[in-house]
DNA sequence: GCGCCCATCCTAAACGATTTAACGAGCGGG
DNA sequence: CCCGCTCGTTAAATCGTTTAGGATGGGCGC
């Protein structure tokens, strides 16, 4: 005779509070440990539930309370690795502050975003996180909270949003990938991937460019080759960059997919990575070690800014009326073993 | 003047009705498109839920439907690639159909699995589906299906459980894989990876052993090197397998991420897969063709039985008492370049 | 002119919890 | 003996929908 089964329908309060003798708001503060219901009875509620096998029913909860311990997760994108990692350390934090995820994938479609967080919406979730689609602009956000919803932002950023934001700092970590190039002897150095419709495309881009003028060497629209964050990008940009007049001897990749993509293409051409030309990529996948040759790439501390953002949510549902906040961890190079100085051709073209 | 901020407290079905002069149940209605209701009136309606930013709340429809129109997914693991894309592939066919996905994460852990559940349980979502965590036991799952929510297992299985599944045929991929190496002419081939504490660990190894019997070949222990679906059991495992007295001249392993590790260990070795070496992966990430040299795997469909999954939960939801549903698709071999026939030392060891 | 039938809309009762104000029972003190 | 207080419990309102079961009124056939 299992807990379940006994009679028609599932086991309520009302149900549970009648067995008992008891008024259901007995029932109810006895479950949730209030101190006003003698010990007695809390123990006898409790036993009784448990062997009814009673599970609250949280939205009946929520229409009462206006909370519902939901919190919508809005990604564009899941398939990435990196955006997995996110919502895997999301997802961890969440749960640990007794929060519940609802999932929402746009595939990088404004449309589709819009369809897919109205709808998680109307389930009034506490708080969104969201990582912004392409091309998503203030007033798309500023419906969501329009509800009351607070919203966070992480990874990206859509400018002068006004909410809470944790992310890394992209700009300072092309800087730093650039300048680790230059550092080796580099001198003319292109981008593969980026696009500028997203803040982290626009941020890297103008990470690399300063890279560039701080070592005093010029941008040249030519070496860079846009696209999305695919491995197909960097297997495209690499080919296209290899075949200019005067190529360029090392490259920064707007993420470690492009990378991937990047090596291949080197490989296809005959070429050794960290040797005949060297690339940087962006995130530190799991697979950028293991790689052959393993990756020079940029940690950006995803898990990090994960956890971050998830308590930026929880905050902001604690107090809404807090100052906006924004986190931006500083990402850190790990030099492997596809970066090296130029091959010794001529010390400098012309 | 936004369409949102209007008055105190957020906008409901009943604050619209009066303001229309209607009564909630017209306009409850309407909104459904309901064809009692007379089209003026419909699109009287409509427009004004659009002007004054009406969103519905499904907590409280849900009440009183007993529909929540939320699927629960459980899964064991998310970092995984290959369960992101089961994650995607379930989420996309949910969203089609109007389902919102509510998301739990038990990280291999039977205990966190009930708790994560069982707090998604009090959502009451219409189906659950789950991939178990290790040694999940059939009353676990009962316990959820108890309260009248379906239940649809993915990929893993709890055998006896009675539910719906979605899978892979495990035994025959493996099966396939070592006839490759054995048409290739190897004669003693290892397995890396695996745990018999999942049905897919169990049914994989038995695939290995069927393998080995269809060729003739007797199965040894000592060729197995078990362990969990990581990079490291496969690096681990290789070089088990290679300081033995008489090491195999070929493996299959448990899966991509296993055969990324022993490739890793091979090289470590001074080894070349597909040379000296052959291996055979499972799952086929997209890393796997791009990896150096290219990965021979199983393909194994997961977004295709992910999406029957959704299907069978959809069609579970619609009709609790159909038929009990099992779903095995039959993997495919894809052959790159770690496979080749066995290294010209003698034709045979004694 | 009289019913009758539709098309439309409405009243009111759920759904399952939480929460506030009130109530009854003891009990000690004046 | 009564008052007032504490402790434990309860009645009832409430959250925002859906929906069964009327009510209303106009058009139409006879």
């Amino acid at each position: 005779m299992d807990g379940a089964g006994g009679g028609a329908g599932r086991v309520t309060l009302q149900r549970l509070a009648r067995e008992l003798g008891l008024s259901t708001a007995t029932v109810s503060l006895a479950l949730r440990d209030s101190p006003v219901v003698a010990d007695a009875t809390r123990i006898k509620v409790q036993e009784a539930a448990r062997a009814r096998g009673y599970v609250a029913n949280r939205g009946a909860a929520s229409l009462r309370t206006a909370r519902t311990n939901i919190v919508g997760i809005g990604l564009h994108d899941i398939i990435n690795p990196s955006f997995t990692e996110l919502l895997a350390a999301l997802e961890e934090a969440l749960s640990v502050a007794g929060k519940t995820v609802l999932l929402g994938v746009s595939q990088e479609d404004v449309a589709r975003q819009t369809r897919t967080l109205g709808t998680l919406a109307e389930y009034r979730p506490d708080a969104f996180i969201v990582s912004p689609a392409a091309a998503t602009t203030v007033s798309d956000l500023k419906a969501l909270a329009a509800s009351g919803i607070a919203v966070v932002q992480v990874t990206r950023e859509v400018e002068g949003s006004g909410f809470d934001f944790a992310g890394s700092d992209d700009t300072a970590g092309v800087s730093l990938a650039v300048a680790h190039l230059v550092g080796l002897g580099h001198r003319r150095i292109g981008m593969i991937g980026s696009l500028p419709v997203t803040s982290t495309g626009r941020r890297r881009l103008a990470g690399y460019k300063a890279g560039l003028a701080a070592a005093g060497l010029p941008f040249e629209p030519a070496l860079v080759a846009e696209g999305p964050g695919l491995r197909e990008t960097g297997r495209a940009g690499i080919l296209k960059l290899l075949a200019l007049d005067d190529p360029p001897t090392a490259a920064v990749c707007f993420n470690d997919l492009n990378a991937f993509g990047a090596l291949m293409g080197l490989q296809a051409a005959g070429l050794t990575a960290g040797r005949d030309f060297s690339l940087v990529g962006y995130d530190d996948l799991p697979e950028a070690a293991l790689w052959h040759p393993a990756l020079t790439t940029v940690f950006t501390r995803i898990p990090e800014y994960g956890r971050i953002a998830a308590g930026l949510a929880l905050a902001r549902i604690a107090d809404p009326a807090r100052p906006v906040e924004r986190v931006l961890l500083t990402p850190r190079l790990v030099v492997r073993d596809t970066t090296a100085p130029p091959p010794a051709r001529a010390g400098r073209p012309r």
